[in-house]
Formats: C-alpha cells, sequence, structure tokens
RNA sequence: GCCGCGUUCGUCUAGUGGUCCAGGACGCCGGCCUCUCACGCCGGUAACACGGGUUCAAAUCCCGUACGCGGUACCA
C-alpha cells in the first residue's frame, strides 16, 4: 500500500469508517474491523467515523445499535464522528448524520440520477415473479440465476416497458425497485489494499437491487452514497464484501466519483474451521460477541491485543501491545490474506499479560465485582494489596475473588492433599509457638518481620524453615500452594493470622 | 453449480529467488529459579497441501489439482 496515494478529499485527510449493520450484538470479526479502522485513522492523524447501516428495517435490532457503541466503547475506540458526535444538524458540517435511516433522503436522487443516464433501470417485477423466472431458468449447473443482462430483456422493467408505460407505473405509485444495469462482457478491476489487483466480470455480477421498493437504499447503494458524502478515503471491511466490490466500483464510475481506496480483511474463524457463530458460542462457550467478552472476564486490552494480531502482524517479534503501541506499529501493508482460526488459550495468555502490567491498585477496581458478588466487601487498600501478590497467578481480574478467597474469609477446611504432605507430627506444638512469637513481637507485621521470626523459630528448634513455612501456609490460606507465605501472611496480617493458625493448631493437631 | 479469495508447526504467524535441513508466539514436554503454586528464564516437540514447470538455485515466480473460506437476496 502506498501512503502518498491517498484517495482524495478536500484536505487531504485520511478518514475512514467503520459501517456496522445494528442487526445484532456487536461480533468479535466486528470489532477487529473497527480496530483496523481506528489504528489506521489514528495512526494517520485522521478522522474515524461510525456510521450505523440501518436501511433493513425488518432485520434491525433496537438494543444492537447501543451494544455497538457501547462495545467501541468498552474499549476505548473513540470516533471522531458518528451518532453523537459532530455532523448534528445545524453544526455546520455536511458529513452527518451518521445513521442511514436519518439520510434516507439522499439515496434516491443518486439512484434516479444513474437511471436518467441509462446506469440502472427500474424494475416491476413482484417477488413472486422473480421466484418464478428463477425456478423456470434453474439447472443443477445455475442453482440460482441471476437478475441480469442475460435475463432483463425478459423482465418487467423500465428496458423493456415501453416508456409511457413505465412512467404511468411510476405515476400511479408502483411498486418498483431500482437496479443497477450491469454491462455485458466487462471487466471490472480494482486494486485491494491487501490482497493486490483483483478482477471480475460483470457476467457473473447481477442487476443488483440499488433501491428497495419500500424506498430505502440497499447497502450498495447507500454505501458508495456515504462514502462519497463522508469523503471516506479507505473502506476497510471484512472479506465477505469483496464480491460486491465490483458493483461498488461500476457506481462510482457512472457517477464519476472516485472510488475510496479499499481493503478487504480475512475472516475470522472458529477453533474449527468454519465461521465463528453463534453455536460457537452457545456449544462450546465461546466469545463470540463482545459483551461475551466482557461477561468473561477478559480485559479489553488484551481483546484488542489478540485480534489485532489475528490477521496482523508487526514484523517484530513483539507480541503484547499497548492501544498506543498498535497505532504506532499497525499499517495494512502487513494484514494477512487468509483466515484467522479463534485460540481460545492464545487470548487467555494475552490476558493474563495485560494483567500482570496493571497496577494493583487497577487489577483491584476491575476484580471489585466478581469479589463482591461473592459476597466479600473489602476496603480499597486491602484489596489492592491482595492483588499485588496475586496478580502473577491469575488469568482474570476475577479470579481473585475465587483463587483468593481466603484472603476475604478464613479456610472452613484444610486441602486434604497438602495436610497429608506437609502437617508432620510436630506441626502444631511449632506452630503454636510461631503464633505465640507473632502475636509478642512488638514490630510490624511486615514480610521481613514476619519471616525473620519464623526462621529464628526454625533455627531455634533446630528445623528447615519448610517446616513452619508449609504449615504456616496451610493454616492461613487452607492451601498448600499460592502466593509467598510471608508477603500473604503481611497481607492478611496479624489477628487474622493468628486466629487461623490456633484454629488449625486446634482442627489438625 | 458458477465467481472470487486463500493454503508455512495443532493454532496465530515471520519469510517477497540463495543468508531457511524455515524464525517467533500460544499450547504441550523437560529443566532452572524457589517455602508451595504461579511468574520469569533456558531447552525440546512440531510446518512450506499436492503435481508440473521457470531458474544454476523456489516456502518464495508461473500453471494445474485438491482442500478451505466467502459471495451468488428488494440482508448487511
Amino acid at each position: 500500500m502506498s501512503a502518498s496515494r491517498s484517495s482524495s478529499n478536500a484536505t487531504g485527510t485520511t478518514r475512514v469508517r467503520f459501517a456496522p449493520s445494528p442487526t445484532g450484538m456487536l461480533h468479535i470479526g466486528g470489532l477487529r474491523t473497527a480496530l483496523y479502522n481506528y489504528l489506521v485513522a489514528r495512526g494517520k492523524d485522521g478522522d474515524f467515523l461510525l456510521r450505523i447501516e440501518d436501511t433493513d428495517r425488518a432485520r434491525s435490532v433496537a438494543e444492537a445499535e447501543k451494544d455497538i457503541l457501547g462495545g467501541l466503547d468498552w474499549c476505548g475506540l473513540d470516533y471522531d464522528e458518528g451518532p453523537g458526535a459532530g455532523g448534528e444538524p445545524g453544526a455546520g458540517d455536511s458529513h452527518g448524520p451518521y445513521r442511514q435511516s436519518e439520510r434516507s433522503d439522499r439515496y434516491r436522487p443518486v439512484a434516479e440520477r444513474l437511471v436518467d443516464e441509462g446506469h440502472a433501470y427500474y424494475a416491476f417485477d413482484t417477488p413472486a415473479e422473480i421466484e418464478a423466472m428463477r425456478a423456470e431458468r434453474r439447472t443443477e449447473e445455475n442453482p440460482q440465476p441471476k437478475y441480469g443482462p442475460r435475463t432483463r430483456r425478459a423482465m418487467k422493467n423500465s428496458l423493456t416497458l415501453p416508456e409511457e408505460k413505465t412512467q404511468r407505473l411510476l405515476d400511479e405509485g408502483a411498486d418498483h425497485v431500482v437496479r443497477l444495469k450491469v454491462p455485458k462482457d466487462t471487466g471490472v478491476k480494482f486494486t485491494d489494499e491487501v490482497r493486490g489487483s483483483v478482477s471480475f466480470s460483470t457476467n457473473d455480477l447481477d442487476d443488483q437491487v440499488l433501491l428497495k421498493s419500500d424506498g430505502l437504499p440497499t447497502y450498495h447503494l447507500a454505501n458508495v452514497v456515504d462514502d462519497h458524502q463522508m469523503e471516506i478515503t479507505c473502506v476497510i471491511r471484512g472479506e465477505e464484501w469483496l464480491p460486491s466490490t465490483p458493483k461498488h466500483k461500476l457506481m462510482y464510475d457512472a457517477l464519476g466519483w472516485q472510488m475510496p481506496k479499499v481493503a478487504h480483511l480475512p475472516l475470522i474463524m472458529s477453533p474449527s474451521g468454519g465461521k465463528l457463530s453463534k453455536r460457537d458460542a452457545e456449544e462450546g462457550g465461546l466469545p463470540v460477541s463482545v459483551r461475551d467478552y466482557r461477561r468473561q472476564g477478559y480485559e479489553p486490552e488484551a481483546v484488542l491485543n489478540f485480534i489485532a494480531l489475528l490477521g496482523w502482524n508487526p514484523g517484530t517479534e513483539q507480541e503484547v501491545f499497548s492501544l498506543e503501541e498498535l497505532v504506532e506499529a499497525f499499517s495494512l501493508e502487513r494484514v494477512a490474506q487468509s483466515g484467522a482460526q479463534f485460540d481460545l488459550d492464545k487470548l487467555k495468555w494475552f490476558n493474563q499479560q495485560h494483567l500482570h502490567r496493571l497496577p494493583p491498585e487497577e487489577v483491584a477496581a476491575r476484580s471489585r465485582e466478581a469479589v463482591e458478588a461473592e459476597g466479600y466487601m473489602p476496603s480499597e487498600d486491602y484489596l489492592a494489596d491482595v492483588a499485588a501478590v496475586m496478580q502473577d497467578r491469575i488469568t482474570f481480574a476475577g479470579d481473585l475473588a475465587t483463587d483468593g478467597a481466603f484472603f476475604f474469609k478464613a479456610p472452613d477446611e484444610y486441602e486434604e492433599a497438602g495436610v497429608e504432605k506437609r502437617w508432620k507430627d510436630d506441626s502444631a506444638e511449632l506452630l503454636a509457638a510461631y503464633a505465640d512469637r507473632l502475636e509478642a513481637t512488638s514490630d510490624g507485621f511486615d514480610a521481613d518481620t514476619v519471616e525473620q521470626v519464623l526462621r529464628a523459630l526454625a533455627d531455634e528448634r533446630d528445623v528447615g524453615a519448610g517446616r513452619l513455612i508449609h504449615p504456616a501456609r496451610l493454616a492461613t490460606s487452607g492451601r498448600s500452594y499460592g502466593p509467598g507465605v510471608f508477603s500473604m501472611m503481611a497481607v492478611l496480617g496479624r489477628e487474622r493470622c493468628l486466629r487461623r493458625m490456633r484454629r488449625a493448631v486446634e482442627v489438625l493437631g
């Protein structure tokens, strides 16, 4: 890709957009498309727009837009223009509004211009008539006959009807659509920023409906009109759009508009190879929509990092990136061309990596919800102390509530295997003595003190420190594994430790 | 069916004709560190879909086959 060959707009600013359709929850693939758009915009000091493509009134879902906005916000992908950001009526900005349903009067004139100039036509066929045509022509080799150059002559449209008849139908308000008049035997070629030169023959294209009988545009018309009016310089979208790009090219050419650069991203696939679907989410518990990630406790930084690397790589060996670092490193030329399978293990690893890099106070804050859900109400400071000693051994912030449960409530039982292995005949006596010393010491209860007292006692009794360390861990946490005992005890504090050690002496003898 | 796009370790990928008996990461296995468990560090495992070309030389270029994915709607 050549950054210098940037498509033109008035100011020469790079302008890209994420244009989701509010038909469902924000999908992880959609988030990645949004991310790549964002990265290009921020990396080039350009504009990142959000445009809601709600031209299908039947499929639009009310909560979907909220979910999309919420998902982007969760990840920190802020946009410069979009619903609620710029382009409001009277704002003196020609780019908005950013919901296609709010710009519906803009499409018909363009469709009519296309008709007037011979690049499109009116068609009056009913769905049943179209289906009849398909049924008649359907063969094994051609299971889905097109409404196109070959068949349009036999259909009911402004190309076959006498002019007066067409006019009369229009005047009567008869149901009609506007279809693109695809030329015959013509090659359509364009350069894709990630795939290079791509070409199609118009013979494989159909006369795409541009304006539906409800008066609203299809995606194809709307995206061309909007991208042009919004001065988009590069269209970055999923690979599923590649086959319709030649239709868009035909429209840009017919309208005398410069087509933005296009970049088609490889798809994200399920671990089993197919399309990442709702089924993967429901049956495999895989996070598929952004809200799944949120619910399952993933950190937004990790999700972004993970999907950024799913289909792109920096050409260096760096794997862990902050959003800012991604902005710095990203370029469309290093986007891969083949689909990538989702790998849950790697996602978890990224989550861990980002969690480890966060300050303990932040880990604490992010674990709060899960911790309180378990019924614990630790103070901010205490939770941060817990996070400090636990964060290197958890995958999710919420693990603090489970793996670290003993920080919030005394163990009600002791891990059997641990007791078996570590609780010796002298453990009770040693631990009791340790507790007494800790109680007597006038020094603070920091990790060093706790350790010194323990080692001194071990020396006196002429036993290895482990003879005391392991029972102490068992007593205070109920487990044989976890953070270093001394720092763990320091976090728990003197009172809890003494109580728990004495109780263990009693229970385990 | 047709059209398009793709195909390097199980997975994500590096690699743009020689420096590749293919490098990194996740996972897995082993070791070190160590009070345990993690973290971290060190080491190991494992791949150029297949067949033809082109070339002194191909993972890299060309053709074909296979396979995968996408598209083929008055959905986006």
